[in-house]
DNA sequence: GGTAGACCTGGACGC
DNA sequence: GCGTCCAGGTCTACC
């Protein structure tokens, strides 16, 4: 069966499916060439389910298995508005924003909601898989980590859930390291899996924190394998924009764009974007840079 | 607060 | 096929 929505105007499904690179990771899967896609899920009981999203006029359309129970269909819905933004309100940055000739373009897209994964365990632990590695490596130690840990799908076994933090609880940092071949990040990943799910940790409580930007920022470089970037990154899946996700192409596009490509410093690329207060990162990660508006 | 070096994987390259 | 070099953020020790 289908269930619908109706996001708020203007909304553009394809723009939060190139936002950025989550689409490329399992249990992503790219349909239409980013026109839809369709995720495997593991529900809060345990039940694993693919569906699948597709815009249609001014609504979204997912298709979903017909049995499901009405409470596992409420948190199907909650889970899927997550994943979308449709939370997301960005019309004060896109009235400012209008006037910036690098940005018109990112406006007419409707850009600037970025899609996440089902939970914030998953989008910590694969922004930990981005950091100081190359992006074919990334999707490598993510597909083997869903792949070698991730409950299947019933009717096709090959597909599987994202793993779960009481799943990954029990792999030891060995394991993570000969299967996923995540090196040094699995002691990472397992203190991440650890403080999840004994709930030290509660990830989730994030997504309406009333903790200010700072002060969230703050908590996420508490976890390990969590610098600035990361924390950066992470603020703004969860809808917070006042710092830039500075990595090397970061400095390399300041570099070039206003100062004739000589070495750059993070806080160069502060100051670059400096103007746009509490939505910095947003405006960075919407800007045009190549050269035409 | 700033800096240097180690941490790992995998791709590119030269032989 | 093998060895070497390099890119990519974070952590830790040190100043």
């Amino acid at each position: 069966m289908n269930i619908y929505f109706s996001p708020k105007q203007p909304y553009s499904l394809s723009s939060v499916i190139r936002s950025h690179g989550w689409i490329q990771l399992l249990p992503f899967e790219n349909l239409d060439d980013h026109q839809a896609f369709a995720y495997t899920l593991q529900m809060n009981d345990g039940k694993v389910l693919r569906f699948e999203v597709h815009e249609e006029d001014d609504k979204i359309s997912v298709t979903v298995p017909d049995e499901l129970s009405d409470l596992e269909l409420r948190e199907l819905r909650q889970t899927i508005s997550w994943m979308l933004a449709l939370d997301v309100d960005l019309s004060d940055f896109y009235k400012v924003a209008m006037e910036e000739p690098r940005l018109q373009k990112a406006i007419r897209k409707s850009a600037g909601r970025i899609l996440r994964a089902s939970s914030l365990f998953e989008d910590v632990l694969k922004t930990i898989l981005t950091t100081n590695t190359l992006w074919a490596a990334t999707i490598s130690m993510n597909r083997r980590l869903v792949e070698h840990f991730g409950t299947p799908l019933a009717e096709a076994p090959e597909i599987h859930a994202f793993p779960t933090a009481s799943t990954l609880v029990n792999v030891s940092e060995d394991e993570l390291k000969e299967k996923v071949r995540v090196g040094y990040r699995a002691p990472f990943i397992h203190d991440l899996a650890l403080r999840t799910s004994e709930g030290s940790l509660d990830l989730e409580a994030y997504r309406n924190s009333t903790l200010t930007t700072a002060e969230l920022k703050k908590e996420l470089l508490g976890l390990k394998g969590i610098g600035p970037y990361a924390a950066a990154h992470l603020l703004m899946l969860i809808g917070r924009y006042d710092f830039i996700p500075i990595d090397s192409w970061a400095l390399k596009m300041v570099s070039l764009e206003w100062h004739n490509g000589d070495p750059v410093k993070p806080k160069d690329v502060e100051n670059a974007f400096e103007r746009w207060g509490q939505f910095k990162g947003l405006a960075y990660w919407m800007w045009d840079w190549t050269n035409m508006p």
